[in-house]
DNA sequence: CTGAAAGCGCTAACAG
DNA sequence: CTGTTAGCGCTTTCAG
C-alpha cells in the first residue's frame, strides 16, 4: 500500500502538504496542488481510513440496528438508509438483533468500540437498557420506526396510533363489529400504539372488547397461523382482524385458508406496512401502507444532520400511514 | 475515551502488560492479570478499534456487495452472511449496487479504503473490472450466487444450468411443449446459466426454439409484468414459461391475469428462488428453490477461512437448487 | 506557502 | 514476567 509518506517524496513535498490538499486545505500554491494531484492519481493513492479515523475521530461509518433484514420491511428500510448514507459519503454496517436485548447490547458495544460516526436504531424493545448506556457513549442516535419509552431521542416515526384507527375503522365502516387484533408483543411501542388506535375505535363505536380478540406476541407469518387458528376456533369467531404487518396478516390468511375459511368471505383482514409482498397474496392484502424507504432515508438526513452538529433540540418527524384497500376486506 | 494509558497508570503496569492481558497473550503473572483485568472492567474499558486496526491490519469488518438488499432474496442471502460474519466475530458493510458497474467501483474503491478484511461479492455483471482491481488490492473475496468469467475465485454457487433445466423438464413432463424463458440480461453468469439449462431441456426434446420465447433483461416484477404481455400477444403464446426469480414469476402472473389468463389453467409459471413470497401469491408459486441462507451462511466460513489463511487452492461448492411444486404449473 | 514535529491509541519487538 | 520504544499512516499546530 502506497502511504502519504511514498507521494510526498516523489512530489517532492512534506507530508504536511499532500495532507493539504487530500482536504483540499487552504494555503496550498496552486503549482504545487496540481504537482500532487497528480502524483496522488499517478500512484492511485487514497488515504488509509483507519489513519485518519484515528487522528480525526471519524469513521464515517454508520451502525443500523434492526431486528431481521431478511423481513422486507427492514430489507425496504435499510436500502433507503443505506441509499441515503452512501450519498452523504458514509458506510452502514447492519446488525441483525432478533428483538434480543443481549444481542442488541453486544452490537452496541462492538459499534461503539468501532467508533462509528452515528446509529440508527429499529430494533428495541422498550426499556431496553443498552441504548441508554449507548446514547452517553457519544455519537448521535436516531431512532427508526419504533420509539423507546423514556429516551428523549430524534426519531423518525408513523404515527401508528393513527394508522391503527384507520385501520380498525375501514373494518368498521365496512359493517364489522367483531374485530380481532394480532400483533407483536406490548414491550413493543409500535405494538402497543396500534393496539391503543384499535381499542380506540371500539371505544367510540360502543363496540365490547373481547379479550380472546386480542392476541399477543405475533411477530411472523408461523405465528400468524397460530392465531388465525386459535381465532377461528372461538365459539364467537372474529368477522375481521387487524394484524400487525403484513406477513403476520399473511400467515392469518393462510392460516384461516387452510381451515377452510374464505378470505375476505369468512374473513377479512388488513396488513400493515404495504411491503412488496402486499400486492401479490392471494388475495391481494389490503393494508396501511408506510414510506418505508423514506423514513429511512430521513433518518440519515436528521443522523448526518447531529454528526455535523446541527443539534436544533431533539426532532421528532412522525409520518402518516395511508390506507391501501385490496381484496382482503369485504362488507360483513 | 479511557485509552490504554489510563488502565496501565490505573493498574501500575505498563501499557504493553496492559495489551497482553488484552489479548490473552502469553507471560503475565496470574496476579498482574487479574489486577490489569478488574481496572479494566471497573472502566468499562474496551480497545479503539482503529488504533487497533492500524498497527494489526485487521479491522474485523467485512463488505458485502449486492444489488438490492430490499429484495427479499438478498435480503435473505444478507442474513446468513451476517449472522455467520457475527459468529466469528466479524462486522459487515451493506453496499447496494443496483448491477451497476459505477456503483461496484465506487464501493470497491471505498471498502479496500476501509481496509475490510474480506469481501463477499453477489454482485457482478460480467467482466466488470472493477473487481478484477479489487483482487489484486490485498483482501480475499469470495463470488457468491453469481459467478464472474475470467476470475478464478473462491465461489459458493447454485448449479443454475441444473437448476433451468430440472424447472424446464418439469414443464414438459407436464406436456407443455410451448415455454418461453423470461431471465435477466445474458451479461449475468446466472442469466446465461439458466439459458443453457433451459435450451438444453429443448433440445433434448427435439422443440424447436422460438426467438420471441425468450425475454431479457427483465429483473423485477414490473418488467415481468411487461414480458407477460409481450409474450401473450404473440400469435402462437407460449403455455408456460421458466421466469428468472419468484419476482419475475410474480410479474408474469400479474400480467397475465390482468390480461384475463388464468394462472395456470392458460399458463403455466416456474420461478426460481423460493424467497418468502413464493409460497403466499396467488396461486403459490412452483420455484426451484435455493437453500439462500446456507449459502451466504457457507460464503463466510470460506471468507473467514481465507482471512485466517487457510488457502489450499480455489474452492468453489455448488449447491443444488430442489424443485418445489405448487400451484401456478399444471399439466397442458 | 511549506515543513518539522507532536501526537491519535495500540502492537510488537527488544531489553531487562 | 514486565517495561521501553519504535512505529502504523495521518492531521494539526507551530515555526519559518
Amino acid at each position: 500500500m502506497t502511504t502519504i509518506y511514498d507521494i510526498a517524496r516523489r512530489a517532492n513535498v512534506s507530508i504536511a502538504t499532500v495532507s493539504r490538499v487530500l482536504n483540499n486545505g487552504p494555503g496550498v500554491k496552486e503549482e504545487t496542488r496540481q504537482r500532487v494531484q497528480e502524483v496522488i492519481k499517478e500512484f492511485n493513492y487514497s488515504p488509509n481510513v483507519m489513519a485518519v479515523a484515528l487522528t480525526s475521530k471519524k469513521t464515517y461509518t454508520l451502525g443500523l440496528l434492526i431486528p431481521d433484514i431478511a423481513n422486507p420491511f427492514f430489507g425496504e428500510l435499510a436500502r433507503g438508509v443505506e441509499d441515503r448514507a452512501n450519498y452523504y459519503g458514509f458506510n452502514v454496517i447492519i446488525c441483525n438483533t432478533d428483538n434480543k436485548p443481549h444481542k442488541e447490547s453486544d452490537y452496541l458495544r462492538l459499534l461503539s468500540q468501532k467508533r462509528i460516526d452515528g446509529l440508527v436504531y429499529a430494533a428495541a424493545e422498550t426499556g431496553n437498557q443498552g441504548i441508554k448506556e449507548v446514547t452517553r457513549k457519544g455519537f448521535p442516535v436516531v431512532l427508526l420506526a419504533r420509539e423507546i419509552d423514556g429516551l428523549n431521542l430524534d426519531a423518525v416515526l408513523v404515527d401508528n396510533v393513527g394508522a391503527a384507527y384507520v385501520a380498525t375503522k375501514h373494518l368498521v365502516d365496512l359493517g364489522h363489529r367483531k374485530i380481532a387484533l394480532v400483533t407483536e408483543s406490548l414491550k413493543i411501542q409500535s405494538s402497543r400504539d396500534r393496539q391503543k388506535g384499535y381499542l380506540k375505535v371500539l371505544s367510540e363505536e360502543g363496540i365490547v372488547t373481547i379479550p380472546e380478540y386480542q392476541i399477543f406476541n405475533v411477530g411472523s407469518m408461523m405465528a400468524g397461523k397460530e392465531a388465525a387458528t386459535k381465532l377461528l376456533t372461538l365459539t364467537n369467531p372474529p368477522s375481521a382482524v387487524v394484524a400487525f404487518n403484513d406477513m403476520v396478516a399473511i400467515g392469518v390468511m393462510e392460516g384461516a385458508k387452510e381451515m377452510g375459511f374464505k378470505i375476505p368471505q369468512d374473513l377479512s383482514v388488513i396488513g400493515f406496512d404495504d411491503t412488496i409482498i402486499a400486492s401479490v397474496t392471494d388475495p391481494p392484502l389490503t393494508t396501511m401502507a408506510q414510506p418505508i424507504y423514506q423514513m429511512g432515508s430521513y433518518a440519515i438526513d436528521r443522523l448526518v444532520g447531529l454528526i455535523k452538529g446541527e443539534g436544533g433540540g431533539v426532532k421528532r418527524l412522525v409520518l402518516e400511514a395511508r390506507l391501501v384497500v385490496r381484496r382482503s376486506t369485504t362488507p360483513a
